[in-house]
RNA sequence: GCCCUGGUGGCGGAAUCGGUAGACGCGUCGGACUUAAAAUCCGGUUGGAGUUAAAUCCAGUGCCAGUUCAAGUCUGGCCCAGGGCACCA
């Protein structure tokens, strides 16, 4: 064994051997219990960054710790490979979005070889490859005949820089997720995937994900957005139209002073009278101007004009005016809003503005004896400084009054059910997902335009639909798939008649929706997946990637997963078991970006200390869940650490015997105290990963251990064979406990030392629980509460015993003299609490 | 405004069940080796009081209460930071 450690040396050399022997192939037949690690599939962006590097290296050691813990571990890795910026890349350079691809994905596939990683390829999926979007095409075709894929016109939104729609998961405060271009909206016609289908199912199933954390939970839950009430419909005074309103708030009906409708209600014209009709357009021009940023500031002023009609209260027969207020929004509920100043502050805002009444209907439980309230006399009701929105009881509201408000709200709407004026609603926030773009480099939506038989899917063995190659992509302000010659114009698969063909590609996260089912049977050419096989795999025991996609993601998948369940194609409802989602990596406090200048490119870490250092660091100094500061001084520390290891290991290469050997039960005091160490260690780093994870403490835990090896080993200037068998027992348990992370150098030393095979062919150490804990106790002595002495302890005494033992200590003796003992906790094997007065 | 997560030394962070707060590392200070440096090794490092040095004592896990023999950990109320949602009726 060579004296220094030389990693890029020994990194290659490994990487070379495990490549030629396909050492990481998982087989689908075996007896072993299967067990799936995955990472979230890159983009293929040019080259890996540090965040890369962190999500990749830790589903690797789990993978690892898996597979030698007995299981048949399934580590696929591929490419989300459609995208902007490879169109972008092709318009700038002249060159096409395909071979910037593969370039990028060439580079890519030689960073994760190098970081040593236990990946299948034979199972790589590369979403840009006609054998990979002929079946996303498949499942789009079979979504659109479950009624689950449609086409309608509908205000999207647009955006401008990217030249396509996006999806309302891809706004992100008004401006486009991936080039922060403000969003406008356009009425267009668009396809969408029918996710609201699934609204409820979603929220419901929340709660079956216990392996994932509660702040992806709540996003999705706040995403969903369910919100239960009732729809009431208004009887118009001045023509027979009826306007229904959303409300969550039925019990506050008696309540209503006015309506508004959103200024592009579909009935606005209709229910503006002529005196009030210029005044109204000027509103509604106004609105449209307005982009959603400014619309939606919540600490805006609030504005509207009166349409100059009235409605009708079917509850009191009172008379009450519409208005139209930007406040409501026309995409969600019904478009118009019940209006109940005195217990809604948007309302009562709006109310104060212009004047309009406020009559309350609900007062706390408290007042309800408050003779003066019910009553509602007009100097009360100006002298309201806010909406009093919380629960109460209700007043002013006929056969009602007196009622809690919360059985009211149910009391109430089933009135209006059983008058024909109204009903129960559940609302959820969720909105279809918007999966047409007029771009390229995406898979293209497999439909063709005929004039005679209208929308006509392609034929499946029509499939794939190619992406044209005759594309100029220097074209402004169109999609360059509308360039090609060739891909348009194609013929009716019904009438066999001139047809043209959908230009418009998919959203890149239908792609992403399913490739993790894609994985399981990554070569079949005839359908997506074999359904044995998916079974056999799926549901993903670990998933591993960023919060960024908590919402957009996982919530496409989840709804993928579950359509595809409802199609017969595979029986799991839910993708992912448990969920990581790891922090992020910073540097000097903030996100690593290339426009901040503070990115660290891994190769020059791979070059300068190797692969092992950079998989230590970057799971040594946070837990994974959190963000993890980069700092060049740490990868400085992992890599001497690393050497320490190296030394540890070769200048006592001469002594170890890989060869099995037995320790006598009777050691020698410090062997005894050595052997525990090493048990202590398995025991604890295999709990610290079996428990969330916690990487971090796994490594402190290698530290302690060579620590104490080192130690142990200064204390001995020659050896004997019981020496040599404890040393031996130290070193190759050490090498097997790091050798998911660090693990070339681990492969290395166990080639040297003798060792038959791959390290990464072995069991995983087992602890044994009698050897697992110190050979004496430390018993704390408390008085009242507070430490005041340490005694070295027998084990096994007894709780009178350890009593005793405190009571002679001399400290104690001391602090205790000429007070009382009330009483003495003793807690076996730790601890002894004297309580005096 | 609502929801989620977090708050422990100079820094990253440890601390199964309530039972020795600060593991391990970074940084830093001191020492050994060396002509010197690098590398390596050893030791100190929460704050304050105390001492030639020690011993020792006091305070301490965002704040305020509470439960308990004992609270970083449990309960109630707040404060702050990060993230998500939001004129969603």
């Amino acid at each position: 064994m060579k004296d220094a450690y030389f990693p890029q040396e020994i990194e290659k050399k490994w990487q070379k051997i495990w490549e030629e022997k396909g050492a990481f192939k998982t087989t689908d037949t075996s007896d072993k219990p299967k067990y799936y690690a995955l990472s979230m599939f890159p983009y293929p962006s040019g080259k890996l960054h540090m965040g890369h590097v962190r999500n990749y290296t830790i589903t690797d050691v789990i993978a690892r710790f898996k597979k030698m813990n007995g299981y048949n571990v399934l580590h696929p890795m591929g490419w989300d490979s459609f995208g902007l910026p490879a169109e972008n890349a092709a318009m700038k350079h002249g060159a096409n979005p395909e071979t910037w691809t593969d370039e990028n994905i060439a580079y890519m596939t030689k960073q994760l070889k190098m970081l040593g990683l236990s990946y299948d390829w034979d199972r790589e999926v590369t979403t840009c490859k006609p054998d990979y979007y002929k079946w996303t095409q498949w499942l789009f075709l079979q979504l659109y005949k479950k009624g689950l894929a449609y086409k309608k016109e509908a205000a999207v939104n647009w955006c401008e820089e990217c030249g396509t729609v996006l999806a309302n998961e891809q706004v992100i405060d008004g401006k486009c997720w991936r080039c922060d271009h403000v969003v406008e909206k356009k009425y267009l016609s668009q396809w969408f995937l029918k996710i609201t289908d699934y609204a409820e199912v979603l929220l419901e199933d929340l709660d079956k994900l216990s392996g994932w954390g509660d702040n992806v939970k709540t996003m999705q839950a706040n995403w969903i957005g369910k919100s239960e009430g009732a729809i009431f419909k208004f009887k118009v005074v001045e023509n027979d139209l009826e306007v229904p309103v959303y409300t969550t708030r039925p019990d506050t009906v008696h309540g209503i002073t006015y309506l508004v409708v959103a200024p592009e209600y579909k009935d606005i014209e209709k229910l503006t009278t002529p005196e009030n009709k210029e005044a109204v357009e000027a509103y509604r021009a106004n609105a449209r101007k307005m982009t959603e940023i400014e619309r939606l500031s919540t600490d805006r002023v609030k504005t509207g004009v009166p349409l100059g009609t009235h409605c009708i209260n079917p509850f009191t027969g009172e008379k009450f005016p519409l208005w139209t207020a930007d406040y409501a929004l026309v995409e969600y509920g019904t478009g118009a809003v019940m209006a109940v100043p005195a217990h809604d502050t948007r309302d009562f805002d709006f109310a104060k503005k212009y004047n309009l009444p406020i009559k309350i209907v609900i007062i706390p439980d408290d007042k309800k004896d408050d003779k003066d309230l019910p009553s509602c006399p007009p100097d009360l009701l100006s002298s309201i400084t806010e909406a009093y929105t919380e629960p109460g009881v209700l007043v002013n509201s006929n056969e009602f009054d007196g009622m809690n408000n919360e059985d009211a709200k149910k009391a109430i709407t089933q009135k209006a059910v059983d008058g024909g004026f109204g009903e129960f609603k559940t609302q959820y926030r969720l909105r279809d997902w918007l999966v047409s773009r007029q771009r390229y480099w995406g898979a293209p939506i497999p439909v063709v335009y005929c004039d005679k038989c209208g929308i006509q899917p392609v034929p499946e063995d029509q499939l794939p639909v190619l992406l044209p190659k005759d594309v100029d992509f220097t074209v402004v302000g169109k999609s360059p798939i509308t360039t090609s010659k060739t891909f348009v114009n194609t013929t009716c698969p019904c009438c066999g008649g001139p047809a043209k063909r959908e230009t418009d590609t998919m959203d890149t996260f239908v792609c992403s929706s399913w490739y993790y089912l894609r994985y399981s049977d990554a070569k079949n050419d005839t359908m997506p997946f074999a359904k044995d096989k998916v079974n056999k795999w799926l549901p993903v025991d670990q998933y591993v990637g960023g919060i960024e996609h908590a919402i957009l993601h996982l919530l496409y998948s989840r709804f993928f997963t579950k359509a595809l369940r409802d199609l017969g194609l595979l029986d799991f409802d839910e993708p992912f078991k448990n969920l990581l989602t790891q922090g992020m990596v910073l540097k000097d406090g903030s996100k690593m970006s290339k426009s901040k200048g503070n990115t660290v490119d891994p190769d020059e870490i791979f070059e300068n200390y190797g692969a092992d250092t950079a998989r230590l660091f970057i799971l040594s100094d946070s837990p994974p869940a959190r963000d993890f500061d980069w700092s060049d001084a740490g990868v400085e520390g992992c890599y001497k650490f690393l050497n320490r290891v190296w030394r540890l290991i070769s200048s006592n290469a001469e002594y170890i015997t890989v060869s099995p050997f037995t320790l006598h039960s009777s050691l020698k005091k410090e062997n005894d105290d050595m052997v525990r160490l090493v048990h202590i260690a398995i025991k604890g780093i295999t709990n610290d990963i079996s428990n969330d994870f916690q990487f971090n403490t796994v490594i402190s835990k290698y530290r302690e251990l060579v620590n104490a090896i080192y130690d142990w080993r200064s204390k001995k200037s020659e050896l004997d064979d019981e020496d040599k068998a404890v040393l031996s027992f130290a070193i190759l348990t050490l090498i097997k406990l790091m050798s998911p992370v660090a693990v070339h150098l681990t492969e290395e030393a166990w080639h040297d030392l003798g060792g038959q095979g791959s390290i990464h062919d072995i069991e995983w150490p087992k602890w044994d629980e009698n050897l697992a804990k110190a050979s004496s106790i430390t018993l704390v002595v408390q008085i009242n509460g507070k430490l005041k002495d340490k005694i070295e302890a027998d084990e096994g005494l007894s709780e009178d015993e350890l009593k005793e033992l405190a009571l002679n200590s001399d400290k104690v003796k001391e602090l205790i003299s000429g007070k009382t003992i009330v009483k003495t906790i003793v807690v076996p094997k730790k601890l002894v609490n004297i309580v005096v007065k």
